[in-house]
DNA sequence: AACACATACCTAATTTTCTTATGTATAAGA
DNA sequence: TCTTATACATAAGAAAATTAGGTATGTGTT
C-alpha cells in the first residue's frame, strides 16, 4: 500500500475488514474496492497484497476458492471462524491505535 | 515505537509534530511525553527514537544542542524553518491519512 | 494486425522502519 | 549494594512495504 509509505502495518487489517463488509473478494478487486474507498489515496500495490493475502490464509484466517470468469482466472478469499475473530481484533485495535495517534497529533483536545 | 508493531512510519511525523508544540526537546523527554499523552498505550522504544531523531537532523529538519543537567547530558532538539515547513506537511499527509483508513474502517460512513 | 490498457495472478530483490538486545554513564532511593 | 530512573547510543535481525519484473487473457483503438 501506498500513500507514499505511510501507515505500514495496516494493510492486514484492512484487507480482513473489507471481507467483513463483503463475504468474498478476490485480490484484484480488494484494490479496486480500496482505490475507490480513499478517492485513489491509497495505492494498495500487488507487491504488498497478494503475499499479506498469502500470508492470513497460511495462518488459517483465509479460505480460497478458484472461479473461472470471461476466460480469467479469479482466485476469491473469504474469513474463516477464525478470520472473523482476527478481524474483530484487528481493527479495534488499529481503532485504538488511531485515538492515540489522534492525541498525539493534537494535544489541547485533552484525554476524552 | 510500538502498540504491537502498529503503524510504521509514523514516528517521524510524531517527532515533528510535538517539536512544533513544544520547542525544544530531548530524547527521553519525547518518550515520556508520548507515553503520557497515549496513556502508556505507545511505548516508544529508544532503537526506534534515536535513529529517527539522527535522521531528521542529517535531513536539515532538526538543530541540536547540548545540555548538563545534574551532571547528566541532555540533547536538546529544535525545528528549523525546513523542520517547521515538514513538519506541517508531513503532520496533514498523516492526517488525511487517517481520514481515509477510517472510510476504509467503516465505509458505512460515505465519503464526507 | 498491432498496440495500449484493463483485468488477474504471482515472485524476488531491495529498502525502510521497526524490535530486540546491548552498551555506557550518572543520580536517587530502598 | 542493588534497583530504578534518567540519558545517550549502536547493531543485528525481523517485518512489511516498494520497486520491478514476469505470465496471461480480454477489450478497445488505430
Amino acid at each position: 500500500m501506498s500513500s507514499s509509505k505511510l501507515l505500514k502495518g495496516s494493510l492486514a487489517t484492512i484487507v480482513l475488514r473489507l471481507l467483513e463488509e463483503q463475504e468474498k473478494m478476490y485480490g484484484y478487486e480488494i484494490t479496486q474496492k480500496v482505490k475507490q474507498l480513499t478517492a485513489g489515496e491509497f495505492k494498495l500495490t500487488e507487491g504488498a497484497l497478494y503475499p499479506t493475502l498469502h500470508k492470513l490464509e497460511a495462518e488459517g484466517y483465509l479460505t480460497t476458492e478458484t472461479q473461472q470468469v470471461d476466460g480469467r482466472v479469479r482466485k476469491y478469499y473469504s474469513l474463516t471462524k477464525e478470520g472473523n475473530a482476527e478481524a474483530k481484533a484487528k481493527v479495534s485495535e488499529l481503532e485504538e491505535f488511531i485515538v492515540s495517534l489522534q492525541r498525539v497529533l493534537n494535544p489541547k483536545l485533552g484525554i476524552g
